[in-house]
DNA sequence: CACTAGTGAGTAATTGCTCACTTGCAATTA
DNA sequence: TAATTGCAAGTGAGCAATTACTCACTAGTG
């Protein structure tokens, strides 16, 4: 390798590769040969960066769930009534999701080998949206109710639409159904059992 | 192993261990030692039933998933109306979830590895769903929209709430939420974009 | 007695990771 | 400015461990 130019910044190349990967063939099934040989780095590199394979994943990973909390925590600041905070975090979601999909998609399809463990942490994205369902119906914006089935069911919405796209049953960008799933949300967050004959 | 009785009915055996770990550690990173050894089996019992790791984790997953299809289709002919024919389903669903948990918690978990390839089968649940939205706008029950979407995210309230059971955020058996489910999904389906101000 | 179902030690292949070595940037010195 | 040098980053052959699967054999049922 004498006249060879060596290569530089092999990280973000071995983020990247390790992402498409992991998601077409699955975490465990990727190998790191196959990760350094698409980033075009050698295999040793990986080490430098991470201590080993599972950690790489799960870094990835964390990056993406923290990044999302964030998303949540801006979104929240929007405004304080239903239609505002719901449309922002809808927006917000699916604008990520269209940005980044590889990483979007990457945090849909292994949320729950790494959420196992990382239950109820104060930040995470569902206890969040449980702290917002909360507020609004203290404020009277929505009525009372389960906050924390409240939560789980509207993060499924945009979630499951998310996993639709992944499976490719839906195309193009995520965005075109923001108006669909932020009504959906708004739904279900005021309607409760009698609403309905 | 002399005047040891040989094990009869691995096949059983096998499936229920696979199942647990395959729910604990993953399918790639369960090994078939370990899935013999839970089951109380030999190793080698597991290659008389199934050509290997990676097909007994397949047609476990298929069989829940198959189960799913005609769980729908039951409750879809129970009637006709939006009422009766959510509420059958969210509760024939619970009903699945809690008699056998295990089952139905590796479905939800493993969804996205096997229905990757699987894409748009006619009688797969979220086209199954479709329809049955599709023929509720047809007569009339709900107003017109997206059939795709709004089955997809009728969908994700169930799962979601399945999956938060996954991860420990809920306690006890699904069915305690059906009532709230229920409502949501009708929620979902009865309206519409201009709907809430 | 035939044949299905179960056994488990052995094997071949894979694969995550290590380590001695190399490169070339950037800070230090002259 | 040019030479020196320290060090973080990159290399890749090779190792040690794991593990899915095979196969010759056997138990026991009908």
């Amino acid at each position: 390798m004498s006249s060879q130019t060596r290569t530089r910044n092999a990280k973000p190349k071995i983020e990247r590769a390790a992402i498409e990967l992991f998601i077409t063939e699955g975490i465990d099934a990727a190998t790191t040969r196959q990760i350094a040989e698409r980033a075009g780095v050698s295999e040793g590199a990986l080490y430098r960066h991470y201590k080993g394979k599972e950690e790489l994943a799960e870094a990835l990973f964390m990056d993406v769930h923290d990044r999302m909390s964030r998303l949540l925590i801006g979104a929240a600041l929007v405004g304080n009534d239903l239609k505002t905070r719901v449309s922002a975090i809808v927006d917000a979601y699916c604008e990520f999701a269209d940005e980044d999909w590889d990483y979007c998609c990457y945090h849909l399809l292994f949320m729950n080998r790494f959420l196992k463990q990382d239950i109820k942490r104060e930040d995470d994205p569902v206890s969040l949206t449980e702290a917002m369902i909360t507020d609004l119906m203290d404020n009277g914006h929505i009525p009372p109710g389960d906050a924390a089935l409240l939560a789980a069911m509207s993060l499924g919405v945009i979630t499951q639409t998310g996993q639709n796209k992944a499976y490719n049953r839906f195309r193009g960008p995520l965005s075109q159904y923001k108006d669909g799933i932020a009504t959906a949300i708004m739904a279900i967050l005021t309607t409760r059992s009698g609403d309905i004959t």
